[in-house]
DNA sequence: CCAAAAGTGTTGAAGTTACACCCATGC
DNA sequence: GCATGGGTGTAACTTCAACACTTTTGG
């Protein structure tokens, strides 16, 4: 019986990711479009995502979902929950979808959402199996999805969002070297609210988990900004002893 | 095919329901007590739950693993998350106990965990077709579960903490008339720590949320205390706008 | 020298913490 | 009258929000 098999996949149960990029000032969801004929364009796109095995825990298949179509491991990734109406897939155009790609494609499903924060530098999304292709979408941008996807979509912002007044998460979308604008630009993109920029500047600072360098932005038309470096030592001790206040 | 007839239970999915309850001055969760040789109390206790059917929600099932058990419906239920290593049934009690009552004991199960919160008074916990006996367990004393219970009673814990100092979700544990000496009690034994009486008092009425009575406590050897009630109609608009802080 | 973004402190308001005494009741 | 828990205010401290000007660079 499948659901016994270790090394068959799940019919029951899938994991869809939720991949947020930051890029050009606006946050960013990384969509597969899928192959076929669509009337509308939401249609077209989805979240990636894939049945489980049987063999592997949800975090693996998560981790594999997303190592799959990013080439990228061990990134920040938080579970978001369940979802699961038995009348998910009830659109017709991902009727058909369905059946060209899985083998029981009436079963029903009930899908176990995941976000993570990528540099959107690091990685070159490439077409796989299912998708015809793979592109980074601004999240404001977005009106629908495939299935209940863009209800996934909402619920991983609302997470992101919460989160990251809790915890200074935002940094797995920053690259190596960053000035406090651009990180400033990324928490006002995701708080969609403007910030003030010194106390901004102070909050962060009281954090303790920036290292200044002796780099500066070149060929810019203003005084050039200083680069910053995440202190990873610093914030594994405040992640241990939990940040009581951390709110924008 | 099983996953396909709505009818049937899925074999892949279940729900388990963290019931948390307040008596005697300690935060209580329901457990059910199996049927079966145990050598240890801990495998014999484990969280209400049960395989979903095809044609229902999750949310469904979840009230439904409550409803049978504790004839409540409509009752404060939020999700946890999706807990499901391969190997959480590793216990080799636990699966006897499944191959007493389950159709396919073997199968890959993945569970929905939900947390809810009751007033014990409402309830007479009966013992129903899985349980030998359903009892309230204070939370603190509670060393390991069956399963893997006892991962998601500490989650739900965690997520109950986090939640009660977002919003005043406590008020789901108390009778309709309480006097403010246990709604601290309460706020304290979840929190696990002691709250000042005075700014208790004074961040509370601060929320508008409790309306007076003119009922006291009779018979105690003390002061008596003022009865009060919740205000739902008030508590509702603020869930609208969304309490920005209400840390204690 | 002009345009553009970087960088920097202070002040008033609001919120949080710590703390001690009188009150009403049953026995 | 005494033991018990109910009920109340204030002062020091911390945190938060609002706000404007100087600096450095490229063109």
């Amino acid at each position: 019986m499948d659901s016994n098999n270790p090394k068959q996949l799940n019919p029951n149960v899938s994991v869809d990711c939720v991949i947020f990029g930051f890029s050009f000032d606006k946050l960013k969801v990384l969509l597969i479009e899928r192959e076929g004929d669509f009337v509308d364009m939401a249609a077209r796109l989805a979240l990636p995502g894939d049945l489980i095995f049987n063999h592997e825990d949800l975090h693996m298949a998560a981790n594999r979902v997303l190592e799959e179509l990013t080439g990228l491991k061990d990134i920040y990734l938080k579970q978001i929950g369940a979802f699961g109406e038995p009348n998910r897939i009830s659109k017709k155009t991902d009727q058909d979808w369905l059946r060209s790609i899985r083998a029981d494609p009436g079963a029903r499903v009930i899908t176990i959402a995941y976000y993570s924060l990528v540099n959107v530098k690091d990685l070159n999304p490439s077409p796989s199996s299912f998708a015809k292709a793979v592109n980074w979408y601004p999240v404001d941008e977005i009106q629908d999805l495939a299935f209940d996807h863009y209800r996934i979509l909402t619920e991983a912002v609302k997470q992101l969002r919460s989160e990251l007044q809790q915890r200074p998460i935002g940094f797995n979308l920053m690259g190596e070297y960053f000035t406090i604008s651009q990180l400033q630009k990324m928490y006002e993109a995701i708080l969609n609210k403007p910030l003030d920029k010194r106390n901004f500047r102070r909050k962060i600072k009281k954090l303790d988990i920036l290292s200044a360098t002796d780099l500066k932005e070149k060929n810019v038309v203003n005084k050039p900004a200083r680069f910053y470096k995440f202190n990873e030592a610093i914030y594994n001790a405040l992640i241990e002893n939990g940040f009581d206040n951390f709110g924008f």
